[in-house]
DNA sequence: CTCGCTGTAACCGAAGCTGTTACAGCGAGG
DNA sequence: CCTCGCTGTAACAGCTTCGGTTACAGCGAG
């Protein structure tokens, strides 16, 4: 049970917003959300709140509350998504201090961070090339 | 305490062994390895089985035992190392089926195993630039 | 045969993630 | 101004993963 798919929630709501929009849906509450994607409701409106909170869904409360796409959907690359809810880095460095003793010990977390953080990007970079218009075209066409 | 720092241990593993076959040294023991990366033997017992079974070390027994690099350190491309002690993949889909009533559930699963796919590959052909002795070269000289 | 090191299994504690319950806050509509 | 539905978040349980630790069997050079 214990693995990232924070982004596989966040990118499903998503497009769910996307399409309902596109049917005339202008909103829809974070049940309807949980309920297309089979996760809990408060899971869903943890990862709207991220969503919100970095600008890609806004939200309506009062009577007829409910969420939506706060951009047309081929302007939110999976990038921004992918920040909005990122979790840990993908690598981490030594739990403890190496031993400084040895010479390899003394110099080699500077040398991985710069690794690590071209990584990060590269990873960045590639999904960048993917907006939450693509995903849903694709799942609409792949059946 | 709960983070990936397995690469960085196994390339801390190899750059060590790297520098000590250039300093005359043919082999060192688990216990050595560990006392330079500051961790437990066996977690580097278990990185090192991970890095015998990809034919990047190889190991001798009996007495003088220990652990020496298989190939020269210019020729161990970290994507290597990565994918001989990689955990789990960075991205999971979701963790229930999603609902296959609704448009998106029923085709997203697909199109977000292509994206991740990819993404997979970007980080392995950027950890593919560096190498054991690029890593060791900048370890030492970053003092 | 001895001795040092390898190779694993078993278990612990810490941390993260999902799932669940519970409850305060907000605002449109009556 | 009160009601009602939905948001927003805290708190907790259960599961998994990871590093840390102990323990022990296996192997081979001398």
């Amino acid at each position: 049970m214990a693995a990232n798919s924070r982004l596989t929630i966040a990118v499903h709501a998503l497009a769910w917003l996307a399409l309902a929009h596109r049917r005339g849906r202008d909103v829809l509450t974070s049940d309807e959300v949980a309920a297309s994607i089979n996760v809990n409701p408060v899971i869903a409106r943890r990862s709207l709140g991220d969503l919100r909170r970095a600008g890609l869904v806004a939200v309506r409360h009062g009577t007829g509350a409910g969420w939506h796409l706060a951009r047309p959907p081929a302007e939110i690359p999976l990038s921004d998504v992918h920040e909005a809810v990122e979790g840990p880095p993908i690598f981490a460095l030594h739990h403890t201090e190496p031993n400084l003793d040895c010479p390899v010990g003394r110099g080699i977390r500077p040398a991985l961070s710069d690794v690590y953080a071209g990584a990060e990007q590269a990873l960045h970079r590639e999904l960048a090339r993917t907006s939450i218009a693509d995903v849903l075209h694709r799942s609409l066409e792949a059946r």
